[in-house]
RNA sequence: GCCCGAGUGGCGGAAUAGGUAGACGCAACGGACUUAAAAUCCGUUGGAGGACAACCUCCGUGCCGGUUCGAGUCCGGCCUUGGGCACCA
């Protein structure tokens, strides 16, 4: 072997091996365990960024642990192709989307594939293939035909002057990103799918997902958003007609405190109501501008108009005021809220803000209300009795609720309801880039499905997309057709769908992806659920929820089994780094990649300050951020790979924080990581030179090689429980180094050191394999196997070795550590508490004094409390 | 604004079930080797105080309060910071 580790050559030796003997094809095998091990497939945005690395090691590394666990391990890769980005690349660089897509899934691939991933190659797909979004048009259509798809109209924002739906990213303070121009909220027809219909098991079947973090489950129940409420209406007169405005409530128990009502700008009373209102009129105008974001309308300013409307009370007949307020979102419930100012928070600021009677009709003993200032129990519903409520008074909140409840439903006015916050979901998307939407738009039969022979509907790829609408309405070729129905002329439909439709299924589609027939065929019974899915934190809800609720109506289409698709969740922390900008006196900020700047510390290594290399002057600290392009605070993984090699981008990515915490990059930890694996290297090469010990049965070791045996297997338990069970990669790295460190204090050359040493070196190459495979590849056939470390298994536990006779324990006075002793281990409370009390320093702390309780902890501690 | 996390030395982090705070690594400092540099190896390293010394004492996990024999860990209230908020993916 070389002297000298050399990465890019133990690179190319360990990865021509697999690539030769197809180490990491998947083969469908029922009479084998499988693990199926899959991260978040990446939008080809171009080249690899350090959350790809970050994700695709922690999934390679579970992978890999798995494989030495003798599990049939799948690792597919693919390309989540369609989106946005690739339009503005588009524009920007007027190529046809598909084009770029496709060189970018070229570069991309080169830059996995020297990272030394154990993936299966030939399972690749990319979801901009009509192969693959067949499949979408098709379950779409299925959807239809149960009604879960469905056809309504939807907010968007518009650009006025491009003439475009813009996403919220292309919305910059209320201006589109290209004209600068202010948005408009406008109403267009878009297909929805019904998730909400699937809200009751996407929230129930949470439960049977124990292996997801705690964190996104919860997240995951409060996007779902069960509420228990009542739905009820106020009547008014419209034209001589009796009309009803719906508003939903879980706070019914307040229902004699409203003072007036709220709709949204796009109510249909506020449209009817502005018709002869010059001044509202111009309001809802201003509501209409500005983005669709929820962020945005939480924060804004809550403003508000009189209607000149008034509906009539439910209960008492009273007129009731109707104003239009800019908070109140239209795509929520039922685009109107009634409004209590004496109970809630939002409501008593608007009602103060514009002089509008607040009434009080809760009541909590003790307790004084004031119309002065909102008080935190205004708006508690525990402690609260009904008063200035005629009937109801005294009754508290189930009370309350359960009489108004059957009082509204007496008078067909309402009744108790169950209301979700998901909204359904919204798949339109008035963009090329995309899966098309497989309807035919015909004058005389009206919307017309495309039937199931005609599919795919095939996205032409030479489109360029120039920012004003959708590109495929200027395609002739495309839009032209013919009505399956009746045969005449017809239009497609050229809206394409969202692209989490694409990212919903792909994981079900690796089991077959070449399978023309199908969407998916009888290997995803074997293969599915996913035994361990890794992505990043932020798609914690979307994604995920969206893809539980595909796989959802796969099932119930038939096509799967099981109720959810992802059986263990990890996901990762971002990636951050340092960032650095200067800000010209009358300029825009001008950020600095870390990579030029030089940081100033003083003697202690606190930071002073910082300096640009080029010019030396000084540029100013903006805290860790996520990397990013727009604070070009990214590190560029191949350069990484070039200087260091793919194995110390991986240990060093493994051991720099646990998976699911942010990761702060360190250029100096890098080449620390790089460190460790050259002393490795060498370690095993020195070893070898002494030459290999001959394999026995193992002698009586004297007492500092058997310690150093221990070591060995107490560092592979903890290693096995924290790659395998805590997934806490960075505590076994530690353990190793550990281990490794013991290692290096050897000097004995004796038989049996050199057979320590060998298992104690064997063992490290073999657990480290996961992480920074290339290198244990080489290290291992260095050491003397015949068959290669990735086929080698997980080394065996020597229990025996563990063994030990005596062990330490702490002993504390009143919770203070005052000494340690030894204690056998088969010795019992009594005995243990007479040796921690024999301890000189433990009586020095005693003093005499009264000993009023002792506790013990076994094989641990004892704690001895004083007066 | 709402929902969900995080906060521990100069830095990244460790402490797995309420039981030794600071494993492992980085940086820094001191030393060895070398003509020199790189590389490598050895040692020191939370703060304050005390002892010639082996060592000893006190303080210390964002802030305030609580539960407990014992709290980084549990509870209540704050502060700061990260992610998500439905058309970025």
């Amino acid at each position: 072997m070389d002297e000298q580790y050399l990465p890019g050559k133990v690179a190319t030796n360990a990865q021509e091996y697999w690539e030769k003997h197809r180490t990491f094809r998947a083969v469908t095998d029922p009479k084998r365990e499988k693990f199926y091990c899959l991260s978040m497939f990446p939008y080809p945005s171009g080249k690899l960024h350090m959350g790809h690395v970050r994700n695709y090691t922690i999934g390679d590394v579970i992978a890999r642990y798995q494989r030495m666990q003798g599990k049939n391990v799948l690792q597919p890769m693919g390309w989540d192709a369609f989106g946005l980005p690739a339009e503005n690349a588009a524009m920007a660089n007027n190529v046809p989307p598909a084009q770029w897509t496709y060189a970018n899934i070229d570069e991309m691939k080169k830059q996995l594939k020297a990272l030394g991933f154990a993936i299966d190659w030939d399972r690749e797909l990319a979801t901009c293939k009509p192969e693959y979004y067949k499949w979408n048009q098709w379950l779409f259509l299925r959807m239809l035909e149960r009604g879960i798809a469905y056809k309504q109209t939807g907010v968007v924002n518009w650009d006025p002057v491009d003439q475009t739906v813009l996403a919220n990213e292309q919305v910059i303070d209320g201006r589109g990103w290209r004209t600068g121009s202010l948005i408009e909220k406008r109403e267009i027809p878009m297909y929805y799918l019904a998730i909400t219909r699937y809200a009751d098991q996407l929230l129930d079947d949470l439960e049977k997902l124990p292996e997801w973090p705690e964190r996104v489950r919860a997240m995951q129940a409060n996007w779902i958003g069960k509420s228990y409420g009542v739905r009820f209406a106020f009547p008014y007169q419209l034209n001589g007609k009796e009309e009803k405005l719906w508003v939903f409530t879980t706070r019914a128990d307040t229902i004699m405190g409203v003072t007036f009502c709220a709709v949204a700008a796009e109510h249909p009373l506020a449209t009817h109501a502005a018709k002869n209102n010059p001044a509202l009129a111009a309001f809802v105008d201003e509501c209409k501008r500005g983005s669709v974001m929820e962020a945005d309308i939480a924060t804004i300013e809550k403003k508000g108009m009189p209607a000149g409307i008034h509906v009539m009370h439910p209960l008492t007949g009273e007129p009731v005021p109707v104003w239009v307020g800019n908070y109140v979102l239209m795509g929520y419930g039922e685009g109107a809220v009634m409004a209590v100012p004496a109970h809630d928070e939002r409501d008593f600021h608007f009602a103060k803000m514009y002089q509008l009677p607040i009434k009080q009709v809760i009541a909590v003993s003790g307790e004084s209300f004031s119309t002065d200032a909102w008080q935190e129990w205004y708006a508690e519903k525990e402690r609260g009795r009904c008063i200035n409520s005629g009937k109801y008074d005294d009754l508290d909140y189930a009370g309350a609720v359960e009489a108004i409840a059957v009082d509204l439903k007496r008078k067909n006015l309402g009744e108790k309801q169950v209301m979700w916050r998901l909204r359904d979901w919204g798949i339109s998307r008035q963009r090329y880039w995309g899966c098309p939407i497989p309807i035919i738009h015909c004058d005389r039969c009206g919307d017309v499905p495309v039937p199931d022979r005609d599919l795919p509907v095939v996205l032409p790829e030479d489109c360029v997309p120039d920012g004003s609408g959708n590109p495929l309405n200027k395609r002739a070729d495309f839009v032209a057709t013919r009505c399956p129905e009746c045969g005449q002329p017809a239009r497609r439909e050229t809206d394409t769908m969202d692209t989490f439709v694409d990212s919903s299924w792909y994981y079900a589609r690796y089991c077959c992806p070449d399978n023309g027939k199908a969407m998916v065929d009888e290997q995803v019974k074997y293969w599915m659920p996913v035994d361990q899915y890794i992505g990043g934190i932020e798609h914690a809800i979307l994604h995920l929820l969206y893809s539980r609720f595909w796989w959802k109506v796969m099932r119930d289409v038939g096509l799967v089994q099981g109720d959810e698709p992802f059986a263990r969740l990890l996901t990762q922390g971002m990636v951050l780094n340092d960032i650095f900008f200067r800000k010209p006196a009358n300029g825009r900020v001008v950020y600095f990649n870390p990579a030029d700047v030089e940081i100033k510390c003083d003697e202690k290594g606190n930071r002073t300050g910082a300096i640009l290399k080029r010019d030396g002057q000084p540029v100013e600290f903006a805290g860790i951020g996520t990397m990013s392009k727009s604070k070009n605070n990214g590190v560029d993984p191949q350069s990484l790979i070039e200087q260091y090699g793919a194995d110390t981008a991986r240990l060093f990515i493994m051991f720099a924080s646990p998976p699911e915490m942010t990761l702060e990059w360190s250029d100096e930890a890098v080449a620390g990581a790089n460190r460790f694996l050259r002393r490795l290297w060498r370690m095993v090469a020195e070893h070898v030179r002494g030459g290999l010990p001959a394999r026995k049965e193992w002698p009586d070791l004297p007492p500092d090689l058997l310690e150093l045996r221990r070591l060995t297997h107490l560092t592979l338990q903890k290693v096995t429980d924290d790659m395998g069970r805590r997934r806490t990669f960075n505590t076994a790295i530690a353990a190793v180094m550990e281990l490794t460190n013991a290692l290096g204090k050897l000097k004995d050359n004796s038989e049996p050191a050199k057979r320590v040493r060998h298992e104690a070196l064997e063992i490290s190459v073999q657990v480290l394999s996961p992480i920074v495979p290339h290198i244990s590849h080489v290290l291992w056939f260095a050491l003397g196997n015949k068959q290669a470390v990735v086929d080698s298994g997980w080394p065996r536990l020597d229990t025996v070795v563990l063994k030990q006779d005596s062990l330490e324990m702490v002993v504390q006075v009143n919770g203070k550590l005052r000494g340690r002793v030894s204690v056998p281990v088969q010795a019992g409370e009594e005995r243990v508490k007479e040796i921690a009390l024999a301890n000189e320093a433990v009586s020095r702390h005693v003093g005499g004094k009264a000993v009023k309780k002792v506790i013990v902890v076994p094989g641990k501690l004892v704690n001895i409390v004083v007066a």
